[in-house]
RNA sequence: GCGGAUGUGGUGAAAUUGGUAGACACGCAAGAUUUAGGUUCUUGUGACGUGAGUCGUGGGGGUUCAAAUCCCUUCAUCCGCACCA
């Protein structure tokens, strides 16, 4: 029955059940003959409460899908939780629970609150990474790179969070901080567990070539500095009374007769040797841990610096004594933790020798003031001299390569992937620590014991009365378990192959992925461009080199969506204040339910913290989920920041609106077999072809504008097309609206009475020749202005629009001073007086 | 400091990649219907003239018959990295 009022509550309850049994089985992958698509959004934390972010990340992938699938493709689109990680920890401390149930309860909530958003997801793939099931996967991938030799254990410095209470990877930690305590890091000496990343460096960084153009140009930016790759020389100097070299890498060789000092960082190996012997240098290291980190040393970026007593020979000066420092600007963990100095033509270096008083040597020469970083030639270098930068580098390599103290050194900044974490809910490191047989791997799976106690300090799988106190698999001696996890981007690595088969024995079914992998597209947040995206990266390089499967690009192409922005607002306390709970006065004044002043604070991305939060529930349940999911993929591009605007919200409602009530009236119309024109069905191709043009690139915003443009043609021509053609326009739009507002779509689609659910059509077949238009609009400029248009036949001859445009202009002009007519077919005429 | 991006009406944004700038919306204004208001409909809406003319895509300069688009320069905002040898 067809109803005057768009009653949203009604439809949307009456199709939810339909939407949320979307199925792909394994066979239809394999039966799709490679004409599969792949959408991954990835997949959310459960905190428990669904947030607009979620909404419009999960609204794109879902359009992206819904449109793929009319296509024909065996449309792939799973959903799951990345469930492991501290807040459920911090919950569990907090409130006593355990991080199982908190978790586990927070996934039915958000379950339940993306039903209604009408998502087509494939619930038969769902994965939940703090299952058994998985984590028990996952630690046969773990032992498999630890017998690749891509897993392995290092006493080394490492990023200490003192507020989350465990170790971070350099990638968590943001200016000196926790990712997510934004506690100041600290560095501490422990034996860890790492993943060598870095033996990947190269091919990570040449595979962002193969991403160029399916990736945010920004985003592979972003890896490619992350990975740093410099190319310089390795020198190793004599120290005069001493056996040992000294190692130094630097990618400036050639300007090694300006060498004037050398300098070791405070957590080299001689400094710390030195520190032994020395009070003065003991204490000298003492500041620089301490000082270093903090912001205000950081800013004033001082050298300090203490002389060892030693010096270093020359390498090709020949008596050549140079001093060796312990500075507190050389970074222990990149190169070798030592750099030679040359103040000439570094910043650094300059300000060390100045401080100093270390001798400043030019060796290029240069009218500007020192130190000079710019090319030119060489002076004060023997051989070198008149030779440029690069002439002068690899020149000297080879000088070095030949006298046998250096050679051509590649380095990265990337560093490896640590990856324990002093906490409990994590994936537990399956591995054993035998007094006798060192390092051995647990026999699988190794779960996590569920009766632990949070409230003492530290691990609580440490804590564990009983849970590490095993046998060894080896020799039966008894030995400890490593109470470590796993760092959580462990798991969301390759969760991606696991929805593949999420029931397979193995961790990755073989068969499956080399078929559906790599994903078409990932939709996500930009906040991973080097954590997530990096790593995933870096695992489907080693997983396809340890055979689990063939693809070595995890995500084909990658769409980093904006974040959903709201305005803030602070009373005249400096308080938050919710933005439902102010008004606006006559007179431009904001105030709040009290009558106290309010101020607008900003707009910023939404966050609980700075109450401009929304709840897709709340607009659920007043607009709908159609005008919802529409409002949330009109207007902004999908990859900017989105502003949070409530008229435009009942802007999408009001077209749905109109929609119904168009619909109305052409059904009205069919009853009665109206006849008239029939222009629409060529204007309804031309607006096919454009919009799939936009749905192909993911334009969503343009696809929505170009189906408004339709949808205003249908309208405005209701009283003078025939039924026929109404029936071909309308039936076109919804087709084409569907992928947006699946839910009005439906409704509509079966009120024509149609057989198949409309989920199941395909996307209407466009007629090339109607798509493309018998008449075109050209403009008339006289020196490049425009001056009037005419219609003309598409594809003209020159000379018939040389003749239009003459009849038109010579009012305007005299034919005598037109010096030049030039025509661009179909577009434009310019006329040169 | 290094690297990257962006800059178009009151707002979100389009512009077939050098060819009619501002599509599609939001907002606003006037009017109509209803009327307690919202809803709905019509018209208008870059600026200045307000007679069909001029100006206009952060500013300045250039290339071109023609520039939001290409080049040079400058300013502003945002983001990432940051003592990386």
């Amino acid at each position: 029955m067809f109803s005057d009022i768009y009653d949203f509550r009604y439809i949307e309850q009456k199709w939810i059940e339909s939407f949320s049994r979307y199925t792909l089985s394994n066979d239809e992958i394999k039966r799709s003959k490679g004409k599969k698509y792949y959408v991954l959004e990835m997949l959310p934390y459960p905190s428990g409460k669904l947030h607009m972010g979620h909404v419009r990340n999960y609204t794109i992938g879902d359009v992206v899908s819904r449109y793929k699938k009319m296509l024909g493709f065996a449309v792939i689109h799973p959903m799951g939780w990345d469930s492991f990680g501290m807040p459920a920890e911090n919950a569990a401390i907090k409130d006593g629970g355990h991080p199982k149930l908190w978790t586990n309860s927070n996934i039915q909530n958000m379950k339940e609150q993306l039903k209604p958003l009408g998502y087509m997801y494939d619930w038969e793939r769902e994965i939940s990474t703090c299952s058994e099931d998985y984590y028990s996967k996952e630690q046969k991938i773990f032992l498999d790179l630890y017998k690749a030799g891509l897993a392995y254990r290092k006493k080394s410095y490492v990023n200490w969070d003192p507020v989350e209470q465990t170790v971070l990877a350099n990638e968590q930690v943001i200016n000196g901080k926790g990712w997510r305590s934004g506690a100041e890091v600290e560095k501490k000496m422990l034996d860890q567990w790492s993943l060598k990343i870095t033996d990947y460096a190269e091919e990570l960084l040449s595979g962002i070539e193969d991403l160029k153009g399916n990736w945010p140009e920004k985003v592979l930016k972003m890896q490619e500095n992350w990975i740093g790759k410099s190319e310089g020389a390795l020198i190793n100097f004599e120290i005069y009374e001493d056996l040992r070299k000294l190692s130094v890498f630097t990618t400036r060789p050639d300007t090694i007769f300006g060498a004037s000092f050398l300098a070791l960082s405070p957590d080299h190996e001689i400094s710390r040797e030195l520190a032994t012997l020395s009070k003065e240098v003991a204490d000298f290291i003492f500041c620089c841990k301490k000082g270093a980190t903090t912001e205000e040393a950081l800013e004033k970026n001082e050298k300090n610096g203490i002389f060892t007593g030693l010096h270093a020979k020359h390498p090709v000066i020949k008596g050549g004594k140079i001093p060796i420092y312990i500075a507190n600007f050389v970074l222990i963990d990149y190169g070798t933790g030592a750099v030679f100095g040359c103040p000439a033509h570094d910043e650094r270096d300059f300000d060390f020798a100045k401080k100093y008083d270390l001798p400043i040597i030019p060796v290029i020469e240069s009218k500007e003031d020192l130190p000079y970083i710019g090319d030119g030639g060489h002076i004060n270098s023997e051989y070198l001299n008149g030779m440029n930068i690069e002439e002068a580098k690899s020149y000297m390599i080879t000088q070095f390569e030949e006298l046998g103290i250096g050679q051509r050194r590649t380095t990265y900044r990337l560093r490896d992937w640590l990856i324990s974490r002093q906490r409990y809910w994590g994936c537990p490191i399956p591995i054993i620590h035998c007094k006798k047989c060192g390092i051995v791997p647990a026999d699988l799976p190794v779960l996590l014991p569920d009766d632990v106690n949070f409230n003492g300090k530290g691990n609580p799988l440490a804590n564990h009365p009983n849970w590490k106190y095993v046998k060894c698999p080896i020799c039966g001696i008894e030995a400890l378990r490593d109470t470590d996890t796993l760092d959580t981007f462990f798991e969301s690595s390759w969760y991606f192959m696991r929805y593949l088969d999420s029931k397979c024995d193995d961790p990755i079914n073989k068969e499956i992925s080399d078929i559906a992998m790599p994903v078409d597209i990932c939709i996500g947040g930009i906040e991973h461009a080097v954590l997530h995206l990096l790593y995933a990266r870096f695992f489907m390089l080693a997983l396809h080199d340890m055979g689990y499967l063939n693809s070595k690009i995890p995500f084909r192409s990658l769409l980093t969506q904006g974040m959903v922005c709201h305005k803030s607002y602070k009373d005249s306390d400096g308080n938050w204040v919710y933005p439902d709970e102010i008004v606006k006065t006559k007179d431009g004044k904001i105030i709040d339910r009290d009558g106290r002043n309010v101020f607008e604070f900003s707009f910023e991305k939404m966050s609980k913290s700075k109450k401009n939060t929304v709840s897709p529930q709340k607009i659920i349940d007043s607009h709908g989920a159609d005008a919802v999911r529409m409002f949330m993929v009109s207007d902004t591009p999908p990859e900017k920041d989105f502003d949070w605007n409530t008229d435009a919200l009942d802007g999408a409602l009001r077209f749905l609106n109109k929609v119904w009530k168009v619909f109305g009236k052409i059904h009205d119309k069919m009853k009665n077999d109206a006849s008239g024109d029939d222009s629409l069905i060529k204007t309804t191709h031309v607006y096919l072809k454009k919009i799939k043009t936009s749905y192909e690139s993911i334009s969503l915003n343009k696809a929505v504008a170009l189906i408004r443009e339709l949808f205003n043609e249908i309208e405005s021509r209701l009283s003078s097309e025939s039924a026929t053609s109404l029936k071909f326009a309308f039936e076109s739009f919804i087709k084409i609206l569907y992928p947006v507002t699946p839910y009005i779509c439906h409704e509509i689609w079966e009120l024509f009475k149609k057989k198949e659910l409309l989920q199941n059509e395909t996307w209407p077949e466009i007629d090339e020749a109607l798509a493309s238009a018998d008449f075109v609009n050209m403009a008339i400029q006289i020196n490049g202005k425009l001056r009037g248009t005419f219609e003309i036949e598409k594809d003209s001859e020159d000379s018939v629009i040389k003749s239009k445009t003459l009849e038109l202009i010579l009012g305007k002009v005299l034919e005598e001073d037109i010096k030049k007519i030039i025509i661009v077919k179909n577009r434009v005429v310019n006329v040169v007086v």
